[in-house]
RNA sequence: GGCGGAGUAGCUCAGUUGGUUAGAGCAGCGGAAUCAUAAUCCGCGUGUCGGGGGUUCAAGUCCCUCCUCCGCUACCA
């Protein structure tokens, strides 16, 4: 029989996902499993909560709570409502989890222990008021190239200059509005993915049937040339980096790490028959499903992690992406609240209407249109109208004719014959 | 700026390696049936495939160029 893991990109832990996100990734690999599953498929579909990062603990600032007992809050709901949605999660971990702590700190210590690993001293924007170091995009200020007052850190919305934060006329902390902010030493891990190219190409190389979106984005980080990147930061929330204190590894080193730890978390030990190829793994087909906006993530980033380690992980055999669902002409946002969230759609209709409608209309090849008035309709012409009347028909025939029993199908005649072809 | 994706019917979208008269659903128009829901079933598509140029026996598909929209650009995730 064939073994079939999915995962699907973790959704962030900072609210209630849209559907912007579902259709992009837990939804068709729902549908993935479903289907791999009816066909008589041994399947494992793992998902988790993404849960470190500086927003996470900026949202938790914001609700008042400690970041611990915000995350596993929302984990909550996020998991519930993804139940509601009917998706078939195997298991939904969480990326806070002992497993995935340690399984963190064993890639980095492998990574280490083969050379791919360096310790960089580098300046950074601290914020005192804030008491915490400050990503380029938290600091705001001035932009020096049009004027624009509140051009971020990375780069400024008003002009699209790339900018680094000491660039800035008057900068300040986007957290709290503070001035009081100065550059400070710190040091950081970097991974470095310049000596991991070539063999990230030639992995990449070998997945000619990847859909064309995906290997584009594999190929533009490709080709630009693999940078050293750092992979830890100056947060308390995350999982901690040993022999650095006060450090913890950059969410999107450990994120993907989840996926296997999730399995830890639901399979115990016998995680590893899914995902080592020297324990049994090397029959297991895996399929990925995301947005793409997590394609050089999964493509360049995360196969450095994997392949920098020098050990027979299973990797990725198919990764489908998708790309973005619109609203009104505008896009589907968290921070702005703009679109319809899962657990908003729920009140609203049955999770069916919203699949079907989802599925039907899934921005496979390029960004497609949600509006409500066309949902309205093709719930009510495909569902209403065209499956519920064929239901009610057999229903009411069956009644009428064979006192409600419905008989046996007899013999295949012609046209079923035909059918079967 | 660089790189990538996209531009196909009134609307939303499909169109493998270039190959008959370019398709589907919805909407619209016409008709039928009564086992069925204000339902169902059948029929009806003349579209500069964004513009222009090129390669080819043959281009929606390949090449060049221009226009428009979107994404990414490595410390948001």
């Amino acid at each position: 029989m064939t073994r079939i893991l999915i995962t699907s990109a973790l959704p962030y832990i900072n609210g209630i996902k849209h559907l912007g996100n579902l259709v992009g990734s837990m939804l068709p690999a729902d549908v993935y499993a479903r289907f791999e599953r009816a066909r008589g498929s041994e399947v494992l579909y793992i998902c988790a909560t993404d849960e470190h990062g500086t927003p996470a603990e900026l949202a938790a600032r914001a609700a008042g709570q400690d970041v611990a007992d915000y995350c596993a809050e929302q984990h909550e709901l996020q998991k519930k409502a993804g139940v509601e949605f009917g998706l078939s999660f195997d298991h939904f971990g969480r990326s806070s989890s002992p497993q995935n702590h340690a399984l963190t700190q064993e890639f980095a210590a492998k990574l280490k222990e083969r050379g791919f690993l360096a310790e960089v001293e580098e300046e950074q924007v601290y914020s005192n008021t804030d008491e915490r170091f400050l990503p380029d995009r938290y600091v705001e200020g001035t932009c020096p190239n049009c004027g624009f007052e509140k051009a971020r850190g990375d780069q400024c919305d008003n002009c699209g200059k790339l900018l680094d934060p000491t660039d800035l006329i008057e900068p300040y902390s986007a957290i709290s509005g503070s001035k009081d902010i100065e550059l400070r030493k710190t040091k950081h891990l970097h991974l470095l993915q310049s000596k991991l190219e070539d063999e990230v190409r030639a992995w990449v190389d070998a997945h000619p049937d990847w859909p064309v979106l995906t290997r584009s984005i594999a190929y533009k980080w490709l080709d630009e040339g693999l940078r050293d990147r750092s992979i830890t930061r100056d947060l308390a929330w995350g999982v901690p980096v040993p022999d650095l204190p006060g450090k913890v590894f950059y969410v999107w080193f450990d994120a993907p790490i989840a996926y296997i730890a999730s399995t830890e978390e639901k399979l115990g030990a016998d995680y590893r028959k899914w995902w080592r190829e020297d324990e049994g793994a090397n029959d297991v087909r895996y399929v990925e499903f995301m947005g793409k906006d997590n394609v050089a993530f999964h493509t360049v980033s995360f196969p450095c992690t994997i392949l920098g380690s020098g050990e027979p992980w299973k990797k990725v055999d198919q990764l489908k992406s998708l790309n973005w669902l619109t609203w009104y002409g505008g896009k589907f946002s968290t921070s702005e609240s703009r679109g319809i969230f899962m657990d908003q759609a729920l009140e609203l209709l049955p999770a069916d209407y919203w699949r079907w409608y989802l599925m039907a209309n899934a921005p496979e090849s390029d960004d497609t249109a949600f509006t409500l008035e066309t949902f309205a309709a093709t719930v009510n012409k495909d569902l209403a109208d065209v499956l519920g009347n064929f239901v009610n028909r057999i229903a009411r025939f069956t009644g009428s004719k064979f006192d409600g029993q419905v008989p046996d199908g007899g013999e295949p005649g012609e046209a079923e014959a035909k059918l079967e072809e």
